[in-house]
DNA sequence: AACGTCTATTGTAACGTTGCAAACCATGTT
DNA sequence: AACATGGTTTGCAACGTTACAATAGACGTT
């Protein structure tokens, strides 16, 4: 096996090379170091005719910053760290959402750090880790509550985050949600179109602000449809799925059980099917079930729910955008998406 | 609201505050700073009376030290990169596997660093990079090949990495891999106990070599018991879902169909059990659908299927330690790691 | 010709850490 | 008393970058 041959074609002067400097770079263009340092950072200071010679003689010797010296100096990490919940968001969040960040994040030098999230107390640790060692530019968490902790504390210390869901903080700060009142009033819409009478909604934990979001939006719905609502306080998006398919159990023993439910996620819409499944209900016939579509996996769902789209690329793309605009110190203001549901209900797939 | 409660707990002086460095502690302690480098290094140099004293200024002083200048000195970056393939892994593979990465590098001051890997050809720009850059200590990816490019370069450059899957090199590199002959030979050994005569192994795309491993394994196995083997060559892991859905009509189609099918993944599963639906053949009933359980959404597949744990929080605690030997320079053979499938098929759920 | 006023470049000093060679200082040995 | 010995500690010099103050040169003005 010719272990060279690779080397040759992108790396010039092949493994043993020693990485240039700014110092190497300078002694071979005759200047200071710090006119290279300028130069490559399109320092205006720096003549436009030195600024191209340095470059190209910073390409010739194959010259990469050294991070690590950047960071000391700077004192900014260029990294992004990503808290998310094992349980929950990797399943079927982390794909788009990742993706989208990526594209958003092309080109920056920025890197994505993930730590796990947890549900316990101890949350904070990994943010106050983070802060302490300046292990990151930037803070980015999902499973936003009305009174966060972590958005509370990165507030206290002015510490740059942005939010996956919004708060119910006096004081502003960025954030990336998606609209859930529209997507509940549209959900609703559809299943009074479809001849539906009585919605459930599955687990809209009121400690999430989306889950409130979700709560007051339908109430709005049904109120102006006439339909009657049921949203089971016995269940969230923390309960087991054992928990929920005993909720559903209950709902359909009496008289006055659902025909119709929405879902917020994909795993929660699985588990419904398979409860109503279980039970003897078909999706369709004796009841309908509607979804958020955030990933492909729910067009294999069967029988087929109507779904409509959350973007979680854009998700993404957006999230890293208000990032890169919370570091550079934009006003609060701009840093504040709210996404739409993209598209009517129908069947995915 | 009241800001500065919070800090008095745990960041005694206040937001404002100077992190102290080791200068800061050498001052307080009256030696030097190498002495107090040393200390908290625990070197043996250093007498065990000092070493307990200046733990303790340190401590006093909420000294931590500066990550950026560690890496600036010593070349390392206490950094891990995991690459992912946002279409693949991110959906199921991603949660427990990073669990268990996080729980093997806990306490190690180990970050995880996540980028994105294609199938594109230009997968290895990303690795380039991180070598460039010297983003990262060690390199972890998936989907591994037979003669995988990626673990080709790194190999080449010297650079450590792990891989999830083995590879065809001649060069023993280090890995940690699902045992899939001993999966598939325990699958088709309990379909031939339900009855079964046919089976089907669904996408074990060759390229890779866990589909090689499956296709020797399923060979073995079939000639053991006497049953009857198909692997479409049309379709592998990276087919859209249509046509897999052609594939299953085909099949179907015909005289000889299948009456099993072997699935990799949840999602294959998922996938494959939606096709089936559509064409009127039932899992349990015309045909028997196994797979591997990696994380909980498959217990919510309906109708059920039999599945066989693969334990990917073990993977990634595996994968941890495998991380840690190859940097701090263990000899190969003790990193090269083989996992068995946990307990027999089953009902999940 | 002396003066200010730009613009382009330079030198020096950090940032906080660790590796290395040297120095210190009790003890025990000759 | 001079001298090795070994365990502790010290000072210095980097690692590669950027911020800051200072300088050199070109040019027009008085």
């Amino acid at each position: 096996m010719s272990r060279k041959t690779l080397d040759t074609r992108d790396e010039s002067a092949g493994d043993a090379m020693v990485r240039p400097t700014l110092r190497t770079v300078a002694a071979e263009a005759g200047v200071a170091v710090t006119t290279v340092s300028r130069a490559l950072a399109d320092d205006p200071r720096i003549a436009e005719s030195t600024r191209k010679r340095i470059g190209e003689i910073a390409d010739r010797l194959g010259y990469v910053p050294n991070r690590a010296a950047q960071r000391l100096r700077t004192g900014r990490t260029k990294v992004i760290n990503l808290m998310l919940n094992p349980r929950h968001e990797f399943l079927s969040f982390t794909s788009e959402f990742l993706g989208g960040m990526y594209e958003g994040l092309a080109g920056t030098g920025y890197a994505i750090n993930i730590t796990a999230d947890s549900l316990r107390e101890d949350r904070l640790e990994a943010i106050r880790n983070i802060r302490r060692h300046s292990l990151a530019d930037a803070i980015v968490f999902t499973r936003t509550e009305c009174f966060d902790d972590r958005a509370r504390y990165l507030l206290e210390h002015d510490f740059p985050f942005v939010t996956h869901g919004r708060t119910d903080f006096m004081t502003p700060h960025p954030f990336v949600d998606f609209d859930n009142e529209a997507f509940v009033r549209l959900a609703i819409e559809r299943l009074v179109e479809k001849g539906r009478s009585h919605v459930c909604i599955v687990m809209p934990n009121e400690k999430y602000t989306f889950g409130q979001h979700l709560r007051f939006g339908a109430r709005q719905a049904v109120t102006k449809h006439g339909v009657r609502l049921t949203i089971p306080e016995s269940v969230d998006l923390d309960s087991e799925p054992d928990e929920i398919a005993e909720m559903l159990r209950d709902l359909h023993a009496g008289a006055n059980a659902p025909d119709s439910y929405v879902c917020v996620g994909e795993v929660s819409a699985l588990i419904t099917l398979a409860c109503l499944n279980d039970i003897g209900l078909t999706q369709g016939q004796e009841v309908d079930v509607l979804a958020k579509r955030a990933s492909p996996i729910s067009n294999h769902f069967r029988p087929r729910i109507e779904t409509i789209d959350e973007n979680l690329r854009a998700t993404g793309r957006a999230m890293a955008k208000v990032l890169l605009g919370r570091i550079s110190g934009a006003p609060v203001e701009d840093l504040q998406i709210l996404l739409q549901p993209e598209g009517p209900f129908s069947i995915s797939g």
